[in-house]
DNA sequence: AGCGTATGAGACATCAATGTCTCAAATGAA
DNA sequence: TTCATTTGAGACATTGATGTCTCATACGCT
């Protein structure tokens, strides 16, 4: 039981239970308190490290969509796959790091709100290209779009946590709401 | 100051931060920690009782949106109105009761929960009739919809405080990515 | 003024979680 | 086996918020 794995322990439960203890978060890591301590000295630090684990996630998404490439090339096609690709990839991301999404200490911390700032760029470039090549509206605000994203994420999330919809379903419902809407 | 308006100057706060301790809560509504328990003799008390506002505002918002007419009436016409409708009043709810949306305490609050069930289920009926009646997708999970539409609202609160967005432009935005999502 | 109620200030006890520490046992590599 | 490291169990102190209580004061009403 290494730090990474207790990390991860420690992440399911609190996608469950945003509101663990140390103790239970030990437990499910199957580790003593103490043990959990040597590893991560307060909650806080636990906590953190999940955040940035979760913006790393989120990193990988963003590079697995392929969502700069698709700027630079300019290419509408490649704008639409990358947006599916994003998709796809933040839906895995959201069931990963659901917690993180709505962990009210993570928006208090400076350095992750900072590097998380800097990571929404990066997206918000590419919904600017996306809106460009006429892949989506050009008359909504990028950041509108971007919190568009992360809410269906939330909601998405819920559905999932409710048994409400089926796992394999996610993706197509995030990428054909997103896009389309619920209208007719 | 009596118990509604304490109660009313710490949603304001809680909206802010919803992490606020007892002793911040009593500060923003003007009143003595000690007048604050006279009135919510716990915090959980008076998360809850936000909680029942909160629950009677949604309840308010879907009687102005007349969803129930609209249901009976089997009028598309009337039902894309109350969509409209819903959009308007959910904004200003979630304006108003924003931190209830993910404030966790509440989902573990059975009572609270039940009566959203039952309530969610009356939103329900509505958007399975204004799936017959063509006016939203008839493909998509009705919890999916009404998760949507939970999770645009989050987004747009965050774009609200982030100051992403005016608020007069709030509604549009909902009504029409909810509708017509972000394709181009 | 006189009375009853509500309030503020602050002391006080409680509680749950947190974080620290120690020691004995387990583990594992040489 | 031997030695070094890691772990678990549990005691312990700390902390921050919570909730209770008292008493003097302020307010409103008659």
């Amino acid at each position: 039981m290494g730090r990474a794995e207790i990390g991860v322990a420690a992440l399911r439960l609190l996608n469950i239970d945003p509101t663990a203890s140390m103790a239970q978060l030990a437990a499910a890591a199957g580790v003593s308190r103490a043990t959990m301590h040597r590893h991560f000295a307060t909650r806080e630090e636990l906590v953190k490290h999940l955040g940035w684990l979760s913006l790393r996630s989120w990193r990988d998404a963003l590079d697995a969509a392929r969502i700069d490439e698709a700027v630079d090339s300019g290419d509408t096609a490649r704008a639409r796959e990358a947006l599916d690709g994003l998709c796809r990839e933040l839906v895995r991301d959201a069931a990963e790091y659901g917690f993180t999404l709505t962990e009210h200490s993570l928006e208090s911390d400076d350095d992750i709100v900072s590097a998380s700032e800097i990571q929404a760029k990066r997206e918000y470039a590419f919904y600017v290209a996306a809106q460009d090549l006429g892949v989506i509206r050009a008359d909504l605000p990028v950041p509108w779009i971007a919190n568009a994203v992360f809410g269906l994420l939330v909601g998405l999330r819920r559905c999932l946590s409710h048994g409400d919809i089926a796992v394999r379903d996610a993706e197509r419902l995030l990428r054909e709401t997103l896009l389309g809407g619920i209208g007719a």
